[in-house]
DNA sequence: CTTAGGG
DNA sequence: CCCTAAG
């Protein structure tokens, strides 16, 4: 609906002329994209229940599975769903207390009852000191042996999921579909996919007659598109392959059933499956963003430190979430993890024993070693949960115990990451991992990751595998920045988020596969990114548990610390190139959304500065390029769409036309 | 927030 | 990519 709505305001906008495309949209047009977003977010029925998500993580971490299994067990049938009621933040921090009352029987969380990020990070404080406990023991033998820590906590992912049973459906508490809308793939996929295609299979664009310049692609364009985009859509089942992905962000957000669309009859049939919108309860487990270390400080994450597109239309939700989740991470952020080296030489761990005296965080210190890690909390991914006003509140506190299990609940592992990649080899010492003083505050990052294997040693299942794997290739979120604070010794807070995010992998490469959706499954698809390929796949309870550290930052709260460089792909350049012929150069924003609503990472800006390149790429000599070489059609595009904007831009100046220049001088 | 450019 | 000046 939105697009249609704005797809309309385009065209009042362009209104007197024929031109498909207007050089600007007015104001007017813009305005009324905000508008739509207001109402999407009132439409919106969401539960946030961040707060409630840690606090049941916490209880999980330090209970194991089995009280979530009864749990699930004993939930309410929930009424069926009329209206859907939002829940506040502040409710929901109520809602918290009392739930962890409830849930939590150990006075173990009482200085922390209000505050769930607290227990789970104790709880996996917990573990992780054991863990290097037996390291430090270890390391009595073999100095500065570091092997991973594993926090095996029970259950896993998968085994949860299957958990909630059919019955279930009925009863209005978890569905199958909210299993599958949990998954990232899923989620990630629609959401890009789905504005790609309404894009291309615009009204306007139909109407619209392409720039001179692309007629010919434009005329092909269509069905092309469609094309790719079908493949990149159909996305595997879901274990049960019951619901499918049925739900996916966007009807969330049009709030209606997301199945129909405004221009539906034709861009419908591309959607995949309508049917489970419905569904009861939905929740959506997102990447948090990334980290931030101090509270107070600003955290970098892509989604954070770009300008917010808040127009966007059915993306809406994310994005909000992603910011109202901001403001509540100053409150829970602690995932800072602190680290100091000071001397490379020697790496060993030591407990911290003394933990029990702060709750909070623990620290590990390496005597000889001078490294010192201490993780203050792990970062618990937002819940969104959507439920009926009739349900009760106990079903409410269900539903969300259940959606924490499913990313807590089942066992848990801790990754390492160093420098984005994932350190599996537990063998390796830090030194020989390359993680040393330097390398260590600026690249090192603790994940919390489902454990989908009952064995540990082996290699994940697949859907683990795509999940290390999306985030080494896709994720620059498992990095972990240092920060530049020092804290009181000399150590160095490397604040980082660990964020528990089931999405954030999958958000990320789905992101990138929106983007290249549209075009990218053409011939330059081997070009793109494996995540690429790996999101669609990526099996739901996979991506169910992962947990990914969300953080990029590291940027302490003066300097901001660089994106990390992500090349476009040429599917990406692609999509620039299309979106640019149509819309021109002078609207990058207009462009984002055309072509790269879903990649995040993606600003205007930087679309903007790689149109520049682009078109330098394209004027000089095919030796002089770097970087993954970007077709010669394609730079021909650039050229001709950058010859005909600057043309029409210089037309609409009437400033100084050729006529009226003839007439001065004459 | 967006654009447009320089760095 | 970043940063900034300008709307």
């Amino acid at each position: 609906m939105v697009f249609q709505k704005r797809s309309s305001s385009e065209m009042e906008s362009g209104g007197g002329s024929q031109v498909a495309e207007m050089p600007r949209v007015p104001k007017s047009a813009r305005g009324k994209r905000s508008v739509r977003k207001k109402e999407a977010q009132s439409q919106g029925q969401m539960l946030c229940a961040f707060d409630l998500l840690a606090t049941v993580a916490g209880k999980l971490l330090d209970e194991g599975e089995g009280s979530l299994g009864n749990m699930s067990a004993g939930a309410p049938a929930l009424p069926a769903c009329s209206k859907g009621v939002r829940v506040k933040q502040e409710q929901c921090d109520e809602e918290v207390k009392h739930f962890k009352n409830e849930v939590t029987d150990q006075d173990s969380c009482n200085e922390s009852a209000i505050l769930p990020h607290i227990a789970v990070q104790r709880s996996v404080s917990h573990a992780r000191n054991e863990d290097l406990k037996a390291k430090s023991e270890a390391q009595d033998k073999e100095s500065s042996m570091i092997s991973c820590t594993k926090a095996e906590l029970g259950c896993n992912f998968s085994a949860i999921a299957d958990r909630w049973s059919p019955e279930s459906v009925e009863s209005g508490a978890f569905t199958g579909d909210a299993v599958a809308n949990m998954m990232p793939a899923a989620a990630a996929g629609f959401q890009k996919i789905t504005p790609d295609m309404y894009n291309l299979l615009d009204p306007m664009d139909v109407d619209m007659k392409p720039p001179p310049l692309v007629s010919s692609d434009s005329t092909g364009e269509m069905p092309l598109h469609g094309d790719k985009v079908r493949r990149s859509i159909s996305f595997p089942r879901g274990p049960k392959g019951a619901t499918g992905y049925a739900v996916d962000r966007d009807d969330d957000d049009d709030k209606s059933s997301g199945c129909t669309h405004p221009s539906t009859t034709t861009n419908r049939a591309f959607r995949p499956n309508c049917t489970a919108e419905h569904s009861r309860v939905k929740k959506l487990l997102r990447k948090v963003a990334p980290a931030r270390m101090h509270r107070g400080d600003h955290s970098y994450s892509d989604v954070e430190r770009k300008p917010s597109f808040r127009n966007k239309k059915m993306y809406y939700t994310r994005q909000r979430t992603q910011r109202s989740t901001f403001k509540r991470r100053k409150m829970f952020d602690r995932h800072s993890v602190t680290a100091a080296a000071r001397d490379s030489h020697a790496a060993s761990f030591e407990a911290n024993k003394g933990t029990n005296s702060m709750p909070f965080e623990k620290s590990c210190e390496l005597k000889d070693c001078h490294v010192k890690l201490k993780i203050k909390s792990f970062k618990v991914p937002e819940l969104l949960i959507e439920i009926p006003e009739t349900a009760t509140v106990g079903s409410l506190k269900k539903t969300v115990l259940e959606a924490v299990n499913a990313i807590l609940g089942g066992s848990l592992r801790v990754g390492v990451l160093h420098n984005g990649k994932k350190v599996r080899d537990d063998s390796k010492t830090l030194m020989q991992a390359g993680i040393g003083h330097d390398d260590m505050l600026d690249n090192l990052g603790f994940s919390l990751e489902p454990n989908c294997t009952q064995n540990p040693s082996q290699v994940p299942a697949h859907e683990d595998t795509s999940f290390l794997e999306i985030i080494d290739t896709t994720e620059p979120l498992a990095r972990i920045a240092p920060t530049d604070s020092f804290s009181k010794h000399g150590e160095i807070d490397v604040s980082q988020e660990l964020a528990l995010t089931p999405f954030t992998a999958a958000y990320q490469g789905s992101d990138r596969d929106s983007v290249h959706s549209p075009v990218g499954t053409s011939s330059p698809d081997k070009a793109s990114t494996s995540s690429r390929a790996i999101v669609p796949v990526l099996p739901a309870d996979s991506n169910a548990g992962a947990i990914v550290p969300a953080n990029k930052s590291k940027r302490s709260p003066e300097q901001g610390q660089r994106r990390i460089r992500r090349p476009f792909s040429v599917a990406e350049v692609e999509a620039l190139v299309l979106a640019v012929e149509k819309l021109g150069t002078g609207r990058w924003r207009d462009v984002k959304l055309r072509a790269f609503d879903n990649a995040k990472h993606r600003t205007y800006v930087d679309l903007k500065d790689k149109w520049k390149t682009l078109v330098h790429t394209a004027s000089i000599s095919p030796q002089q390029r770097r970087g993954e070489p970007v077709p010669q059609e394609l730079l021909d595009r650039v050229l001709a769409a950058q010859a005909y904007w600057s043309q029409q831009q210089a037309k609409l100046q009437p400033k100084t036309p050729p006529l009226a220049e003839a007439r001065l001088l004459t």
